[in-house]
DNA sequence: TATTGTTATACTCTATAACTATA
DNA sequence: TATAGTTATAGAGTATAACAATA
């Protein structure tokens, strides 16, 4: 027989009782915050997240190769060469042969580049001290900590 | 004159603690690792975390319409198409007219998708048990408590 | 006129295989 | 043979505009 369809009515209001009690769940719909925040805070400087963390590596680690770089970045090699590009493009980097492995590039920022990083740290600073406004220092570093135990480091 | 290219050098180690100082970096990181863990647990179930997300959402909150699950998992409605069709091919869930709005789809789960609901999530809840391992209760609760606040909830 | 679900489309991020040049 | 960087490509996830059916 067919199911019986005398009780389809739509919910007033969604519950994610169930969801809610996951961590994990918690964490996504607070990154995506995040997230959003700050694509809108490096969006004045034509910044990407992936493009900002990849020149402040760079500024933090002149020199670094490209291997060096996605393996701190977490992202595959060939993933690191459009960002790369693009920094190098608009001359924020430049890519410098290694004389002793001429496989290797030596990722060098340029003067305009350490002031762009300089301007985005501060912007994203602010944009935490925003975001992050109730926690207190205490509770920050808890958060740190714990993180970072999840992460295996 | 051209730079200096004297002191280029690979550096032995990569430092990021210019990025260590945000929480938003180390909230990427985290949710990176847990997300690869989700992704891999839901697997034996033929689930991703959109469609395990969905399938949960419907099981609590039967009968609720595509604009209301699209709400509630905070993603545009287009995109929730292609997971419903997903859902609904493998006989996880229904759609059905709604009598009082015929624009509107009721999404129903079938007895399948209930059950494979229960496993998925208890198969999470242990995820969840093994990830988050040395987290005692007050700092669990007190991470969900600022999590919740940074989503401005 | 507004809304539900849909199609088409495009952009970003991610992942893998295969190539080149060097080692 | 192994590695650094590259190309090509494919798969997710996400975002917007525009359409048909219905309200």
């Amino acid at each position: 027989m067919p199911a019986p369809e005398q009780d389809i009515e739509q919910p007033t209001r969604v519950s994610d009782e169930t969801l809610r009690r996951f961590l994990g769940y918690h964490m996504k719909r607070a990154f995506n915050v995040v997230q959003a925040d700050l694509t809108a805070t490096l969006k004045p400087f034509d910044l990407r997240m992936l493009t900002y963390t990849a020149l402040v590596l760079i500024c933090d680690n002149p020199g670094l190769s490209q291997t060096q770089l996605a393996a701190a970045m977490d992202i595959e090699r060939p993933n690191l060469v459009v960002i790369i590009d693009e920094l190098e493009r608009r001359e924020l980097i430049n890519r410098t042969r290694v004389p002793t492995d001429r496989r290797a590039y030596a990722l060098i920022p340029t003067l305009a580049g350490k002031r762009l990083c300089e301007q985005a740290v501060a912007a994203v600073q602010a944009h935490e001290a925003k975001l992050f406004v109730g926690l207190d220092d205490d509770m920050r570093a808890a958060m740190i900590e714990t993180l970072s135990k999840v992460r295996g480091t």
